[in-house]
RNA sequence: UCCAGCGCCCGAACCAUCGCUUCCCGGAAACGGGGGGAGGAAAGUCCGGACAGUGCAGGGCAACCCACCGGUUAACGACCGGCACCCCAUUCGGGGGAGAGAUAGUGCCACAGAAAAUAACUACUUCGUUUCGGCGGAGCAAAGGUGAAAAUGUGAGGUAAGAGCUCACGGCUUGUACUGGUAACAGGGCAGGCGGGUAAACCUUGGGUACUGUAAUGCCAUGUAUAGGAAUCUUUGAAUGCGGCCCGCAUGAUCCCGGUUCCGAUCGGGAAGGUUCCAGGGUAGGCAGCUAGAUCCCGGCAGUAAUGACGGGGCCAGAUAAAUGAUGGUAUUGGAACAGAAUCCGGCUUAUGAGGCGUUGGUUUAU
RNA sequence: GGUCAUGUGGCCGAGUGGUGAGGCACAGGUCUGCAAAACCUUAUACGGCGGUUCGACCCCGUCCAUGACCU
């Protein structure tokens, strides 16, 4: 059951040319202060991609981006078992980007949440998807 | 005592659980065990280096940087000590600065003021003239409400009136020898001079400097096309190199056909070699660089100090969408400051909570 | 990561070290039955700090903000 709560190197979106797939063709959704790019295409094994960011714009500061995607990443990986689950089920390669949105500092509450909303609508929508398309 | 300002030190403890990253060991692998895991500023990129690539006969020019003296350092515009100057206290002392040259030259100095650098408006003296108000010539640089700044200060002599014109005592300054000091410089002596400021204005003097940056660069893998179009130059001189430019030197395609002509020069076309632009194609993986070093800690020694050498001990991040977090508890009440390595070092500058040390201030001791 | 450039009223923009132009906008007035246009009149700025200078938007240093380029 540990295992679940990982969050190591293969479960992380790394190659640069995914992400900007991710960023062409995905698909969005938004749950306040979380946008979700998400991709999903039919594989022989079930996995999950995910990584996380913080737009520069509004946090000039490197400490307070890097704080920002710890707690994404801490969050993520809590709450993503739902997620991986249905990958495996569906036999599904989704890769998905958390962007915070916000312009201030997330309260301390906030994220733990919100992040088992981000899965749970990140999860119907997958699920649609794979009906709609088998 | 408290509050406030300034300077320096310090820089978020410990335990458990769930996670991240790197190295080592075991394992076929999954994984397991063990060790390491941001800063004093990692920041700004304001200086200086290491390292790497390009590249390096010679001469000149330009551009840029530095600027009292001595020392420290790998180096520096940094640091330490001193000297002179300025400011505050005017007793001790404290503080400040990018501190060569203004008799090498050029420029500028608004307004005001006669005048802003060898000039003469008023005034003063004198001569001539006169319609008795003045006018003209010469001399002089003492006096003149200004201004940021006004031609060395005071006194005496001197003169037609005056003036460093002369003298005495001062002030500033140049040269020279002496004494002290490694030196900058200080002291008094001798001889001469006394025409502002500005060089963070141009500049002069002295000294110095290649450029580009680790996304440099090297190797491996993969892919591909010495492809195409336009303009233009050259083929006895296009272009390239000599660190930005010039000289000079070196290298350098070094052909073909036709018209004209005795030949060459010249003209037209082709071919070749460059330059610029257009349009297009490919790769966006891995390894090295990448962390043991002008290294860190402790100790006494040398030195006023910066710092140095010596002895002992330690190994202390190396990622590549990029690692330190979350939850609960303990301490001491709470979720505490500024803030995150990206090649690495030495400085400078800026930001910084609580606590500690020092210092300054506080109308009515302000808690 | 590296290399540069620029900061002037609400906006756009000139400005050789000596009282900072101009345009648009805003406000007030004239005109009009009321507006618009036109005309007249104000008010509003040198990013912050320090230095050089008698004197700084200008020169120098430093900090802050914004933008561009290389890869």
């Amino acid at each position: 059951m540990s295992a679940s709560f990982s969050y190591g190197r293969q479960e992380k979106l790394k190659s640069r040319a995914a992400l900007e797939l991710l960023f062409a063709k995905g698909r969005t959704l938004s749950v306040f202060p979380v946008k979700v790019f998400y991709l999903a295409k039919p594989a022989d094994r079930g996995t999950v991609q995910a990584g996380v960011g913080v737009g520069a714009r509004y946090f000039k500061k490197a400490t307070e981006r890097n704080r920002i995607k710890r707690l994404l990443r801490e969050n993520y990986r809590l709450h993503k078992e739902a997620l991986s689950a249905l990958a495996v089920a569906k036999g599904l390669e989704v890769t998905v980007f958390l962007l915070y949105i916000d312009k201030t500092m997330p309260e301390k509450d906030i994220l733990p949440q919100k992040m088992p909303l981000v899965i749970q609508k990140l999860v119907q929508q997958l699920h649609e998807m794979a009906t709609a398309n088998p």
